[in-house]
DNA sequence: TGATATGTTCAGAAAAAAATGAACAGAGGT
DNA sequence: ACCTCTGTTCATTTTTTTCTGAACATATCA
């Protein structure tokens, strides 16, 4: 019975956004969607993962805020139908601009806030270790400029340095 | 005053486990132990972040479980003190390794399950778009191990991406 | 216009996560 | 052996996060 299937993929999904800071709703709605590729509405959503129709509807707009999800129009529905972004890297490479952007970059400029304070009064701090993180922080930054540039260009890369297809 | 500098890094990188779901507790631990370069005791640690001693023991351990962070014993001292390990690039690769082992792991081994399952009874669910999401993953379980596994190869690797030192 | 269908928001409820502090365990010292 | 210092554990409390469901808005259609 594949809904059995279809409900693992969910709840793995659900656990591993957890840990990693996304809602455990969300990322099951997500999840819905990505092994289904059918278009879903609210409603459907809602009774197959059993939550209420506010939470289904602030998942859906929080995906779709994060590039992943988008509303489609279907011929002589009255409802809003959803769908996920098909590509896996180009879902990937959305999740990461976007957290790149929110929870990365902020952080890289208050270690460097620091540094300059720290700079000049650096008593009891450990201004080479903080340097050699800023350091570290914006190899990673550059790297992922880059990569999220070009997304071809990324995924070939990424292939090409593990050696296989 | 560098209290204050000291303060702000601290709670910046509190609310950036918050983000990725780590413990912001644990986070400020840590943070203490990366500006200061000292050793510090658990009763140090949880009055300079108005913490109680249980909560710091936990974060202690829970740090140590990640090998960010070990025990010193100082001369003439009967307290355990706590150092975090010095380089950015060893400390972010124990993260990682540990973060792979416990919540990406799982995950691709999960998603090879749904596809063995899916294989035999696919109705309603996108083999096609799984398969490339099981290669995908692959492909980054393949980098991550090859990186992972040689520390200078792939700091001097991922320096080189960005064309700098 | 009124009735129905659909979606969103948000105050309050429920659940989950984190923190406290007291009890306990062990190690040293006297 | 007894007292003190140090650290851990865990039941309970507190805080935070998440979810629900009802009220509201909007759209469609008769």
């Amino acid at each position: 019975m594949d809904d059995t299937i279809i409900d693992e993929f969910v709840e793995t999904w659900g656990a591993m956004g957890s840990s990693w800071g996304v809602n455990a709703s969300v990322a099951r709605v997500h999840a819905l969607l990505i092994i289904t590729e059918q278009p879903w509405c609210l409603d459907d959503i809602c009774s197959r993962l059993q939550i209420s129709k506010g939470n289904g509807s602030t998942c859906l707009k929080e995906l779709r805020g994060w590039g992943v999800v988008r509303k489609v129009l279907l011929a002589g529905e009255r409802r809003e139908f959803f769908l996920c972004e098909p590509d896996p890297w180009q879902m990937l490479f959305r999740i990461v601009a976007e957290r790149k952007k929110r929870e990365f970059d902020p952080v890289l400029g208050s270690l460097r806030a620091t540094l300059e304070k720290a700079g000049k009064s650096p008593g009891g701090i450990a201004l080479e270790r903080l340097k050699a993180m800023e350091k570290m922080l914006a190899t990673f930054d550059r790297l992922a400029s880059t990569l999220l540039a070009d997304e071809s260009q990324a995924r070939a890369l990424l292939s090409l340095l593990t050696g296989k297809g």
